[in-house]
DNA sequence: TTGAAAAGAGACAGGTCTGTCTACATACTT
DNA sequence: AAGTATGTAGACAGACCTGTCTCTTTTCAA
């Protein structure tokens, strides 16, 4: 599965597509934008070009809605990641160029942060599981690289890993790409280059 | 200045206040605990004991309210920090101890990330400046004990450092204080490592 | 003691929010 | 050909939102 970087921030699909695609694409990109609360049904409605039925045929209540964009989300995301690292020979080179990935979202045009961190912001203890699922399995995907770079303890490594992305990802909303990014590239190199002297 | 965990996270002072100290209390604990948008200029004036006139006749607007809040917890937490670590020798303690005192506060009861990065999730580009001027601040912060501590580039350690910190309360936030306690750990003691090693 | 500022109580306006409902058109399937 | 699923169009309800307004009471200082 290819992953564009506009399917993670930028315009959505064609629009002659069925009632429930149309309403989720545009979902998509306004939960992302704008955020969960303040993207009102109505202006879904609206600029999907939907019937008011329609959308509650598919879609019973909003926070419906909201599960279904964060799931997308997460398969876009996921997706995204592994086709953009899809070229790394080996596990070492995959995590080696995770930052290089991050920066390219990071300048992505309409990046505005990690939709599953800022929903679990607005949300709170309410917020849909997937926003912490999300993280679970990106940990899990890059536990599985430091193990099979050889990693003495892969899930620490992970661990550290995934503060050092989030804290990259949060910097980068807040402060931009530029901001983010030589830190990013340092302690990543750092904590990398720990991990390989730990196994030798 | 003293201020204690309690004003981060727990509750209000007491009621026998002015009506302007009551709202923005009310606002402080009321706008971190659920969110700016989650929570109504209703319900903070009912919770408060306050008249809507009088609110009004302190906060022209919702945004008002919302900066001097952002005003109040951005004192607030920088006096806790700064409170916390005073016992410190020299910068080079203060430095090392700054992941203890972190996760003082993932644990304080109530703790629910941060308000800046909060507020810059919910609100983007529209968000109050309070939101990146705190993230700087706390950098200048960081980066004067860098210097103090004699590191060769205090500004790109201190931007290392920032760039943990942000990592570890989104963990702390989502997954708990387990969460980011050791990769904090791990990870901040690896950087300050490398930067005192540097200016031997 | 008088007058001004601050506060309380609450009605009200105009907008937006989610969600339900009716009425009708189109398309596909059996 | 009939029936079912899907679609459009839009009125409507009831709640909540921010902000304005009037009227009364309290407080406090000149």
């Amino acid at each position: 599965m290819f992953t564009s970087l506009d399917d993670l921030a930028g315009p959505g699909p064609l629009p002659e597509q069925d009632a429930r695609t149309r309403v989720l694409e545009c979902a998509y990109r306004l939960f992302y934008r704008h955020g969960l609360r303040a993207t009102g049904i109505d202006r879904i409605i609206a600029e999907s070009g939907v019937a008011k039925a329609s959308f509650y045929r598919h879609f019973p209540t909003k926070q419906a809605l909201v599960e279904a964009y964060l799931d997308l989300r997460h398969a876009r995301w996921m997706g995204w990641l592994e086709s953009r690292l899809a070229a790394a020979p080996d596990a070492r080179a995959w995590l080696a160029a995770l930052p290089d990935a991050l920066d390219d979202w990071f300048r992505a045009p309409g990046f505005r942060g990690c939709a599953f961190i800022n929903g679990h912001a607005e949300a709170g203890t309410d917020a849909p599981p997937m926003t912490v699922t999300h993280k679970r399995e990106l940990a899990a995907r890059i536990e599985v690289a430091c193990r099979e770079a050889g990693f003495v303890r892969p899930d620490e490594v992970a661990a550290d890993l995934l503060l050092l992305i989030e804290g990259a990802i949060v910097r980068a909303q807040m402060e931009g790409a530029d901001a983010a990014r030589a830190p990013l590239a340092r302690v990543f190199a750092r904590v990398l280059a720990g991990a390989e002297r730990a196994c030798v």
